[in-house]
DNA sequence: TGCTCACATTGACGCAGGTCAAGTCGAGGT
DNA sequence: ACCTCGACTTGACCTGCGTCAATGTGAGCA
């Protein structure tokens, strides 16, 4: 964590990442993908939201935070991957979850984290500090029920998470994270056959409550099956109606 | 759902529930267990709020809403307990909660309900047009970031649920669950070694990612080992540092 | 008192997915 | 060019839990 910190790049503005605008909010989707709260912001709120921030970046396999310790930040992640998980003392893991740009972490705003994070790929995130996000978030009800709508939506979305863990076979599970994450891409970099996989075998299985081993037969499985294609980084979908099948909820 | 309105008690105010005082807001205990949001009100909000509500009262097996359906209220379980649950369009079940006295539905307050919800036990809850209550956050923020507060919390135990179905055995499962159960009937009731469970082995099974068989086998076996007994509609938990163990985070 | 029906328990057996082990492949380092 | 090491794949085998089937048990009811 404090190597983390060290290793940030000092802080230009958080918010002036748009390749397409001069300032920081003359670019909607770029705003939209690099801080999910600014459609719910007017210019002046987004500057000084701006004057908060602190951007931060992190080599792949960085932590950004860990699990347990106090939390003194809440992230907005603008480029990148980050994934989130739990450890049960002998060494299993959980991952709950994968950030992707625009994604929010720190939703919860405890005092301290109940999941380790860690950088997949190099990534950029925005940093504020809690307190003064809060102070913000108190003088902007509209933003703090913007948030609440936020969490809502993981919750939501941590809920599904637990059909499949409980409910599902193996090849449902890995059709259902390839159609959510190319979902979740869709929102980033617009339609996507071709979907990223910045995580490994392992962090997948750790996602899906499966082994390496199983998750690698499913997927080479469904290859062979002309379902999808593996590539270097990534998967293409070829079935993706024979996949929505698969994972319907 | 209309059978359900239909069937239920014309609304006395929902707080004054408080077999120790007078008013609605005399019994602090009361009040929480009645509404978790009361701590953050003052006795005025707290009359205020009285005004919106409905009090409702459930039998065992019937429904509060079901998935999918508009949702034009939330809740507040005073009495009884209630099932959560999605289903597959195949008809497996995923049970992704059980709501206890003091609990609340509808943090979301999404458009429509994400899940089914129907009463285990008779239960009386408080109702609240979602359009009352959304105006009544509205004008008081504090009460908003309690909601917040608590679909945090709410989103933190679905994630340790996720470790749960994706990373534990089926007997550290069952010991998970007791103890977790334990404790929120303490909350309720003080401490508790008989632990109620008013949900079927299949309910248990259907949260646990469980089979029925499997979740009884394991009571037997927990029982046998002299770690629990089974008693008519719950369990005395006799080796709770044993269970504890098993099911340590 | 006995019938019904939902819930619970128990046993026998099978299989999806875990475990173990042996490779292959490719990126980085020297 | 070669070495290393981590990620990935593949095969052989094993087991925890699911499946199927039989039976027990108690609440509600005529």
């Amino acid at each position: 964590m404090e190597a983390t910190e060290s290793k940030a790049l000092a802080g230009s503005p958080a918010l002036s990442l748009c390749p397409n605008s001069k300032g920081p909010i003359e670019c909607a989707q770029c705003r939209v993908r690099a801080l999910s709260l600014c459609d719910a912001l007017e210019p002046d709120e987004l500057h000084e939201l701006d004057r908060l921030s602190q951007t931060l970046s992190f080599a792949a396999r960085q932590t950004l935070f860990e699990q347990d310790q106090p939390s003194d930040s809440v992230y907005n992640v603008t480029a990148g991957a980050v994934r989130l998980y739990k450890l049960l003392p002998d060494g299993r893991r959980q991952v709950v979850g994968f950030a992707l740009p625009g994604d929010f972490l720190g939703l919860a705003m405890s005092e301290r984290n109940v999941f380790c994070a860690d950088a997949l790929t190099p990534t950029t995130a925005c940093r504020f500090s809690r307190e003064a996000y809060s102070d913000f978030l108190d003088a902007k009800p509209h933003l703090l029920r913007r948030l609440h709508s936020m969490a809502s939506h993981e919750l939501s979305l941590a809920q599904d998470q637990m059909v499949i863990l409980g409910r599902r076979t193996a090849e449902e599970r890995i059709a259902a994270f390839l159609i959510g994450l190319r979902n979740r891409w869709m929102r980033v970099n617009g339609n996507q056959v071709h979907v990223l996989l910045p995580m490994t075998r392992q962090d997948i299985g750790d996602f899906l409550g499966l082994t390496v081993e199983t998750v690698s037969r499913i997927m080479t499985r469904l290859a062979r099956e002309k379902c999808i294609v593996i590539v270097p980084d990534g998967v293409r979908l070829l079935d993706v109606a024979r996949l929505e099948r698969l994972a319907e909820v």
